[in-house]
DNA sequence: TTCGAAATTCAATGATCGTTGAATTAAACC
DNA sequence: GGTTTAATTCAACGATCATTGAATTTCGAA
């Protein structure tokens, strides 16, 4: 499988980060990534309340594209995580205060409660 | 002349505000402003050299729908500020490490140093 | 009351966006 | 091999976006 391209952190412009982040799907996701991001067992198809296979495709790839989300392929399967060490690098403490922004915001898609309890990954 | 609208900072969902920070114009006009804020001085008629004035009336639309700026109407002229304390209210913190993000960003464009100088208000 | 400056509005453009559904790829497993 | 599962790709759609230039509104000043 060809490996998944990420941008150099240092490529990714102000302007480009906050389009990824123009979206309430998108939100919800970045969200859910950082309720799970240590342990990086976030798999793709774990989002499909949020949208359609085809349609969480393309959100993916938007954040990615973005600098904002990392992919790492494993079989059929790929796990997502955060780019917090580089995007703290480069935009130091926007990333929390966009998650902090977004977490307070009823709106976005939720995951269920056996995200929080940590009982995907057992 | 009619008022111009500004939405109530409550009804401002974070994706509205970041879609309205996905452009290098309106970021270059966010950082100019977070440099004269305080005085309040900002006219629209100064950013000519971001853009052309009905350009510039449409990226100013966009903050201001996306509850970023005020606009306050004083004869032919509008004077531009951000809503801070209302932004910190809704979402603490945001506005600065946004403001200090793009500050950063070396292609955002920029007013000269008059402003900086505060030569403009004299 | 006419003139000029400040800014907006309007119509048009090409580009990108979010979404859908069907087709495709790629790996895992019997 | 054949099937199932995970995810992407592709073509299409209407909607919104950024930009242009011309026309318009609004007010201040001569």
């Amino acid at each position: 499988m060809k490996p998944v391209f990420h941008p150099d952190i240092e490529d990714v412009a102000p302007a480009d980060v906050f389009g990824a982040l123009a979206d309430p799907i998108r939100l919800g996701i970045l969200v859910a990534l950082s309720d799970v991001n240590e342990v990086d067992k976030a798999r793709c198809s774990h989002f499909t309340a949020f949208a359609s296979p085809s349609l969480l495709s393309y959100h993916f790839a938007k954040l990615r594209e973005a600098g904002i989300t990392r992919m790492r392929v494993e079989g059929t399967s790929r796990y997502l995580s955060i780019r917090r060490e580089e995007l703290n690098q480069r935009f130091p403490g926007l990333i929390d205060s966009v998650i902090e922004t977004a977490r307070r915001d009823p709106n976005l898609p939720r995951l269920g409660p056996e995200w929080l309890s940590g009982t995907v990954g057992a």
